[in-house]
DNA sequence: TTGATGGCCTGGATCGATACAGAAGACACG
DNA sequence: CGTGTCTTCTGTATCGATCCAGGCCATCAA
């Protein structure tokens, strides 16, 4: 003899009140005596009734109490980029502290339109997605607060983020101090569907090279190598080759569009039994943890993604709130550390330095 | 002139149809005429009707195609651990294939409990949570489909996860066969507020003691340090003293039960000046992926941390589609690498081997 | 005694959608 | 011409809560 769902109706009614009141046993406790809501609970509990339905709840209230999260690609891939990780700890410790719930929509899959439209929101966030991504027209058109972080960039929507190109560009700038000619680019395909739009690693790719090339490198000493996706073990493949030339014959500075694959990049110079920075200056982007903790540890752009994250998450309860926001100004910088240093005499012009 | 948000009654009206129809061109076009649809679609977007508004519908439907996670402590702490992060990883690659999305829960802050009781979720998973915590016992009176992982353990709940005593005790094992015959266990406090409830922690420890001892070492021989917290600086500050004794005084293997923590021992050791394994065999547990590429490799347990998720969240589908389930048997493998070896003749008694 | 105050509780309206049964019209068939 | 089938669309009931205006009763000052 299973009895359906009790609801407020069902335990009102056998506690001899009105469902206000056990709606007020459970949200206002001082909205009632404490005998009466002693009552209510005990017939609650008995009838085993678990509580006021949050989904009701919040049709009625019309507000959700959660930030959704749209991210790159498939969702699973997220996890396995320090850098969103390190992202998706602010956005949640901010959520956190304000007593809000962390919704993570996939973007880029199937029915990743369909999930955007469906998910229980109050804003969404949007992580480094491509322009023509069908997620951010399908964002757009639910009305709700947007946040973009790193891309897209949407008229009238706040975005956190970096200027890639400039950031890129002051790594150029130092390895040209250091006396280098000869560089190498490694970037990676940024998604299997469109290669069409342009990314952050676009960005970085070109304000690296645009800079070299200003400054009177011949496009040629700029190699761009792409990586087949955006790992540790493909950036390690994927500079085989350019590691096994001769030393006249190989860049002596190398510049990975992130962390990661510059991890990758130090793992195949081990391979090679070349030494980081004597036989190739090496440099990163995201200061991620390991970049810190490598051997040597890696010389990268920080641009404090945990902030970022952070940032992004308060423009969004913001906006819910009713407040007017602006995107702040996030700040990027050189973290010189020890996989990069002065390029070898042999390769420089006048040989003193 | 701000009119008000539309809903399906008002597109209904303007377009001249009933409210079902309008909701039947977004759900389901095979139930009109395309040129009813098409209408409908172009007076709702004149209207700027942003489509059937997600908590309402799931009110109807009753179900929210969403699985909620909820995490030890506070919800930011999750990130900075690698293995809960691939559990998230596999639950979410999971979730994900089956068109859901997932919202990650905040336990052990300040509104943890009412989160829990608030989400709009499906069903609930239980990641390594204290049996204790108030967020399990509001997940149990949710009422909703439940799957532990890690612990705590429940009745009636499906629950994913190692067997970690038995795990550590291989660890344990391989030491003794290598000849070690003084060991150190590095554990980390659980939680700032309860420490009394066992913990997988707890579990690896006893483990891993209980059969060196039952095996003829002296209790005095298996020295317990304990971390500040999960973190690879705590794993490297707590073991500064003891690797700062002459080599007769110190232990020759030490067992920490986690890989961060393990790689912070790792780290001071050559602080200290060190070289693992020759002055110090080093065992982890979880198998992270920096693990692999740490130097030396470090000799951990490998439990497939991202199937443990995959087969937490299908356990959690397939209650909500109603089948009865059955937890399935994880495996623990110790991965042999090269931060163990065979203990120093010296501290042999015999010599010989 | 009267009117004001305040605590406790009630009932109807409402949030915005979907399910389901069935009506209306078009068309084919015997 | 009646009947049956198919397609297209409608209307009512329902999901489970919360808001709001107001009612009842006891207490208290005048």
């Amino acid at each position: 003899m299973a009895r359906e769902r009790p609801t407020l109706d069902t335990v009102a009614a056998v506690a001899g009140v009105s469902r206000m009141t056990v709606s007020n046993a459970y949200n206002r406790p001082d909205q009632l005596s404490s005998a009466t809501r002693v009552r209510v609970l005990e017939v609650a509990s008995r009838l085993g009734y678990s509580g006021p339905d949050p989904t009701a709840a919040s049709l009625r209230l019309r507000r959700t109490g959660t930030v959704g999260v749209v991210l790159t690609e498939r969702l699973p891939y997220a996890f396995t980029d320090p850098g969103l990780v390190t992202i998706l700890h602010g956005i949640t410790t901010e959520l956190s502290d304000a007593g809000n719930a962390l919704l993570l929509v996939p973007a880029g899959g199937a029915g990743s339109e369909s999930l955007v439209r469906h998910a229980m929101v109050d804003a969404l966030i949007l992580c480094s997605l491509a322009a023509d991504d069908p997620a951010v027209a399908a964002a757009v058109e639910r009305q709700v607060p947007l946040v973009t972080v790193g891309k897209p960039r949407l008229p009238r929507v706040p975005a956190v983020g970096v200027d890639n190109a400039t950031a890129a560009a002051s790594v150029a700038r130092y390895l040209l101090d250091l006396g280098h000619q000869r560089f190498a680019v490694l970037t990676t395909v940024t998604g299997k569907r469109r290669t069409s739009s342009r990314t952050l690693f676009h960005e970085r790719v070109d304000g690296f090279r645009d800079t070299l090339v200003e400054a009177g490198t011949a496009p040629s000493d700029v190699e761009v190598l792409t990586a087949a996706d955006n790992s540790r073990p493909s950036g390690r493949k994927d500079v085989i080759e350019l590691l096994s030339r001769t030393r006249t014959r190989r860049p002596s500075a190398l510049f990975a569009v992130t962390d990661i694959l510059a991890l990758g990049v130090l793992d195949a110079a081990t391979d090679a039994g070349l030494t980081v920075p004597r036989d190739l200056s090496v440099a990163g982007f995201d200061d991620i943890d390991a970049a810190a903790a490598s051997r040597p540890p890696l010389t990268t752009v920080a641009h404090d993604l945990f902030g970022q994250g952070r940032a992004a998450a308060r423009l969004a309860l913001r906006q819910i709130a009713g407040e007017s926001v602006r995107a702040p100004r996030i700040v990027a910088e050189l973290m010189e550390r020890a996989s990069t240093a002065r390029a070898p005499r042999s390769s420089r012009p006048g040989g003193a330095g």
